[in-house]
DNA sequence: CTCGATCCCTGGACGC
DNA sequence: TGCGTCCAGGGATCGA
């Protein structure tokens, strides 16, 4: 499941084999995944890769157009965002080589490769943007997690009442952060994923964001993490994975304090935690007070 | 504002 | 071996 570390290793991988190169032509199959498949047919053939970067969990492709300035004159300074979904593939590969099933898009490159995307699931999107409207398409998303500063942070968390790990996956708060990292940097900084984000004192804040760039950082230097059928632009698999200090382990020990590894619902995704080492919110032990059965519904306004 | 439910999609795990 | 069933999960969307 790419998320920012994996999707930072395929852009990485990227810019060093096909930046530079040019887009000859466009071989399309399966387009629902794709916002305007016509627009990369009409737009991308000619077009220069000039810089493969990540943005949060996309890939993008800065294009421009050097040659054949008299035909899609509008693809000069546009860009090409392609999100991995859960079972995206983005590599370069030999023309000749036969492709592999679910391959559903194919970019001749000027060199004799082609630039493939494959997609089992096709939960991932690609679209092509003018550059009018790139800012718009990544204004919506919110700051870079490696990017952040403290008091950014701070804010963001006391500006939320949802719960931390909601938080953590939503995009328009912070750009990157899926599942995996969201658990991982959680069990770091020992905070419980259902605990309020406007109810963390600041130091958990200072915590938190610390865990979560720490691991970043390392998924990253690992080439971040092969779970299912993660690989690179040259198609080697992360080493994160074996790091992984609450995802994917139900059951087993926390490395810190051993107690089983519990795995719950929260935000609709399965999430890891070790039910000593990251206290629940109002589980908060209390040797009198026996179930006082509390259901805090919050005031009904309207 | 925040939540859960639902849908998209396929492959892998599991039970029989 | 081969079914059927369930599950995984990022994101969009909708109703509560």
């Amino acid at each position: 499941m790419p998320e920012l570390p994996e999707v930072e290793t395929v852009a990485r991988g990227l810019q060093l084999t096909v930046a530079g190169r040019r887009i000859m032509s466009v071989t399309l199959g399966k387009t629902d995944f794709i916002d305007d498949p016509d627009a990369l047919e009409r737009h991308l053939p000619g077009t220069l890769i000039e810089k493969v970067e990540r943005f949060g969990k996309f890939m993008l492709m800065r294009l421009s157009k050097h040659q054949n300035e008299q035909e899609n004159r509008d693809a000069s300074g546009g860009s090409l965002l392609v999100h991995l979904g859960m079972t995206g593939h983005l590599s370069a590969h030999a023309a000749t080589e036969p492709f592999p099933k679910h391959t559903h898009v194919r970019f001749l490159l000027d060199d004799g490769r082609e630039l493939r995307y494959t997609d089992a699931r096709r939960f991932g999107r690609m679209a092509y943007l003018v550059a009018d409207r790139l800012p718009d398409e990544l204004g919506r998303f919110g700051a870079d997690p490696l990017e952040i500063t403290e008091h950014e942070f701070a804010a963001l968390l006391k500006s939320r009442n949802s719960r931390i790990k909601a938080l953590l996956l939503d995009q328009s708060a912070l750009r990157g952060i899926g599942n995996i990292y969201a658990d991982e940097s959680l069990w770091g900084a020992r905070i419980h994923p259902m605990r309020i984000a406007a109810k963390l004192s600041a130091k958990e804040a200072r915590t938190l964001r610390a865990a979560l760039q720490k691991v970043l950082r390392e998924a990253i230097a690992l080439r971040g993490s092969s779970i299912s059928d993660f690989l690179d632009a040259d198609g080697q698999p992360g080493e994160y994975q074996r790091r992984h200090r609450a995802y994917g382990r139900e059951g087993k020990n926390c490395y810190r304090c051993k107690t089983p590894i519990r795995r719950t619902i929260v935000a609709g995704r399965s999430s890891y935690f070790c039910p000593k080492c990251q206290p629940g919110p109002r589980s908060v032990k209390r040797p009198g007070k026996r179930k006082k059965h509390v259901t805090p519904k919050g005031k009904r306004t309207s």
